[in-house]
DNA sequence: CGGACGCTTGAGCTAATTCAAACTTAGTGG
DNA sequence: CCACTAAGTTTGAATTAGCTCAAGCGTCCG
């Protein structure tokens, strides 16, 4: 079928950098990453990519855009669990449980990889260093979602909405969108209020307030941190949680090769 | 030194039915997992087991007692991310993060089985099935934490604690501990409050009104739910999100033996 | 041009908070 | 065995952060 090979490079360069972060990823990690058969999918905005109780083959891989992991309940209140950026990993967890427990929205038009689920399970574990780089991958996005119940359950508004921005600040300039003070937010308010569990109008005023204080300037969907240092004081702000920083993996494998039977 | 002999076994086979539950676990994987060097260690209520910043060396499953994971803010407000119950897993992370990103703490005397982390990490690394069980584990973990962003995201309170009590009641129940109607939560209503993000005074009074409409009753820890519909059907709760019923994996590795060689 | 969507602001309301005090229980030591 | 303390629970009163309702905007797009 319509089997890519071009953009595949280059989304493979954010995928690899990404396990390289975590485990010592050889040529033979290498070859076998690039030989997984992908396709690519596109995804409008608003538009489900995963719903809850979906039994999806593939794993996703967002190439471009934005997306939101949400829960919804009966009478429509939603919640958003986490955001999604380009080079973030979908659901690796459909390779092991049944159903998904939660749903993914692309915000934006998104395009993702699409690999399918028992290629790159073979992959992952035949080969143990990149097994062991999954699972620092699900780890690290855990943290995430550690830092996101604690900047809901014991932040007030102000801090919240502080916290997220500097959070999705600081992801969005690892992936090289963005610089030191401005970035492209394009989340609706609605959106960021389903984040925080509050209510749109909320944050409406805080964004208001943390404009006319100058903490801020917004156009359209950018946004401008015109003091940083206010906002990571408003909110104690520490970038930890990410795992961002490049450093060499607590415990290293020996290399898979010749493994005694029985 | 003091390995110990005669615990092991009954906390071990915990730990089988949980991996078991995930994957495939033959002779050869439970002859791994029995060999593994353990020691017990007990902890005293309100002691920590792991501080923000440690870098254990060690994995450590509970064998009896209560503890929770949770998050301090500077000026002394708290959040608790999560209740451990005896079996579940303390911090497999330590294992690829350098420094744990949040503390665990004892609620009640808590006693575990400490696994040191080369050792855990070689046999489940060299073992593709108990690997994939491991990453299992950590997925179902993921699962719970959503919830809880849930439930104090978008959830009033009555409804926070009533899914709470439901979720903690399932889980006593699956480990052995309660019946149908009633289970012991060793925990107060500081703690409760600190988990779903209310204040304990509101807490009390949430219980309190519980305990008049009859839903509840209330004797030092033991719970009596007394009305388990009404409480369901108040917050909505379905126990899809613990991933407890016994659903055959997706995919099923094959056996390890012999591995080709480069 | 009209309609959909998102942003903004005001007014009134309420769920949950803080503060404060009393009370209950378990544990400790004389 | 009782006094004393510490920790947890309970309740009331006053306060407030954030909500809902409602209306008016701007902007994009077919």
């Amino acid at each position: 079928m319509n089997v890519i090979k071009a953009p595949i490079e280059i989304l493979m360069r954010a995928l690899l950098a990404r396990l390289t972060h975590y485990c010592e990823i050889g040529d033979a990690e290498r070859d076998a990453l690039l030989a997984l058969p992908m396709r690519e999918r596109t995804y409008e905005p608003g538009e489900d990519v995963i719903e809850k109780g979906d039994n999806p083959a593939e794993a996703l891989i967002v190439k471009s855009g934005w997306a939101a992991r949400y829960i919804s309940l009966k009478d429509g209140r939603s919640q958003i669990l986490n955001f999604l950026l380009p080079g973030d990993f979908f659901d690796l967890q459909v390779f092991v449980t049944d159903a998904a427990d939660h749903s993914i929205a692309a915000i934006t038009k998104v395009t993702a990889l699409a690999i399918p689920g028992h290629a790159m399970l073979d992959v992952f574990s035949q080969d143990n260093n990149l097994g062991l780089a999954l699972w620092w991958a699900t780890l690290q996005e855990e943290a995430i979602l550690r830092e996101q119940i604690v900047r809901n359950g014991r932040r007030d508004a102000s801090e919240r909405v502080a916290h997220l921005l500097l959070e999705l600040h600081r992801r969005a300039m690892i992936i090289g969108e963005g610089d030191n003070t401005e970035f492209r937010l394009p989340v609706s308010q609605v959106l960021i209020a389903d984040a925080l569990g509050l209510s749109f109008v909320h944050i409406n005023r805080v964004l208001r307030r943390f404009i006319n204080e100058g903490l801020i300037e917004k156009d359209k969907d950018l946004i401008v941190l015109k003091d940083r240092d206010a906002l990571i004081a408003k909110c104690d702000f520490s970038a930890d949680y990410l795992h961002l920083d490049a450093e060499p993996p607590r415990y290293r494998l020996r290399p898979l090769a010749i493994r005694p039977s029985g």
